[in-house]
RNA sequence: GCUACAAGCCAGGCUAUCGACUUGAGUGAUCAGGUAGGAAAGUCCGGACAGCACAGAGCAAUGCACCGGUGAAGAGCCGGCUUCCAGACCCUGAGCUUGUUGAAGGGUCGGGAAAGAGAUAGUGCCACAGAAAAUAACUGCCUUCGGGUAAGGGUGAAAACGUGAGGUAAGAGCUCACGGCUUUUGAUGGUAACAUCAUGGGCGGGUAAACCUUGCAUGCUGAAAUGCCACGUAUAGUACCGUUGGAGGGCUGCUCGCCCAAGCCUGCCUUACGGCAGUCAGGGUACAGGGUAGGCAGAUGGAUUCCGGUGGGUAACUGCCGGAACAGAUAAAUGAUAGCCCACGACAGAAUCCGGCUUACCGGCUUGUAGCUUUU
RNA sequence: UGACCCAUGGUGUAACGGUAGCACUACAGAUUUUGGUUCUGUCUGUUAAGGUUCGAAUCCUUAUGGGUCAA
């Protein structure tokens, strides 16, 4: 996600949950999945420490999300979602990578409960 | 060999798998190449580049301040001058404890530091102590009782150049000798700062990183600059101006002064730029409000960096020849996992570009200097 | 990316270049049967490092930390 207004839109109207170190917004939508991650430069001064929190999460994102993807693609439907990241510790990968199977099943199952658009 | 200091260089490496950004090739699947720093940082100096419709003058403001060189430029760098500082060695030898001691002084040597113009252009300030902190009053001294004097006063960071002699009523650079500082003129050496010598004048403290004076320099803004394209909105609102000139804007912060500044249509003149006439307000300026916030250029190869050779220069630096290297994102790439090796990995991440300075930094290597030790 | 400002006890604030004050807090003592109030006393200091000056919180330079502004 990079677009200002979808952002925006997602924050006023999405719904969320919260995986510690993580809060999720999320919103279904009519076009495909879409992503974005954040970290508060209150927690992390540094833009390279914020940079880093930033890769490591879209690495575990692009080796997971095929699942997710399949079934959201499956109902025709679209998914914003947009992370947030919370912790005041630089994280390393396995952490990362297990909070993140954890958001992605809550997601799945939420994806398969609604019902399929009609396209 | 060890230790200390200074300068320079390097800043984990390799392999496999999966990715990100980007360049090139290809119709395409895909293939090939490139991808963080010495500080990318701080933003402390200096530029390039861009815009401001450029006419300047005075004032103000800011900066700089020994000389020469270097370089695009600089508050950078290099070399020199002057002053100061601590040291080593040598000479001399006060003192009393007569020694492997060393006060004051002189010479030589290399090293370090300096925002290093002006304190008789003016103004201000100088706590405490002290008679007094600056055109000399008080005490003292002398006196012909009108006055003269800055020797003595021991406090302080600082007290009217220091020592000795002459001189005098008492005194005083008042005079003289030696010495110190400052300065005029001349000579010699040096590109110059300056040095040496001669000569004349002066020596009424300190502070200019107090105000200030003198000299020199400086237009402002800053890639969120700037140019273009697309999408979208409001052909609406308020005020003012509108060819008989001017709302407003610019030139430097201020003043003066100067400059720029307006459209559509028709006709005539001119090669063109442009000019003249008619005509309308549909034009212009400022404010408020509304819309958009996408793309392209700027933008990454240049005063570039490094290596080798060869010249110039004490050096900084630089000429020529040959070779090699150099990311370019835009919610913003340069990563993840596994294995192996070693010295076990510090400080830290490009955002228009470049030259310096400053600061941070695990460790390693090279060179130089000094000291100690070992061997010959 | 650029421009600018600030830093004084635990807290809030003063201070011409000349002994760093004030209020609250804390601690101790007095008063009180005890506590509070009140009174007295004490502790705690110029962000760091250099420089100018006889002397620096103040002036200058550099650094550190914090903050503000500009689409």
């Amino acid at each position: 996600m990079k677009s200002r207004k979808a952002i925006d839109q997602l924050f006023k109207e999405g719904q969320r949950f919260s995986v510690p170190p993580f809060h999720v917004r999320y919103q279904f939508t009519a076009a495909e999945l879409k992503f974005g991650i954040t970290v508060s430069s209150k927690n992390f001064k540094k833009a390279v420490d914020r940079n880093r929190v930033k890769r490591l999460v879209r690495e575990a994102w692009r080796l997971q999300k095929n699942e997710l993807q399949l079934a959201v693609a499956g109902k025709n439907k679209g998914l914003d979602i947009f992370l947030i990241y919370t912790a005041k510790e630089l994280p390393d990968y396995s952490l990362i990578e297990d909070k993140i199977s954890i958001v992605l099943k809550k997601l799945l199952k939420l994806a398969n409960e609604i019902p399929a658009a009609n396209s």
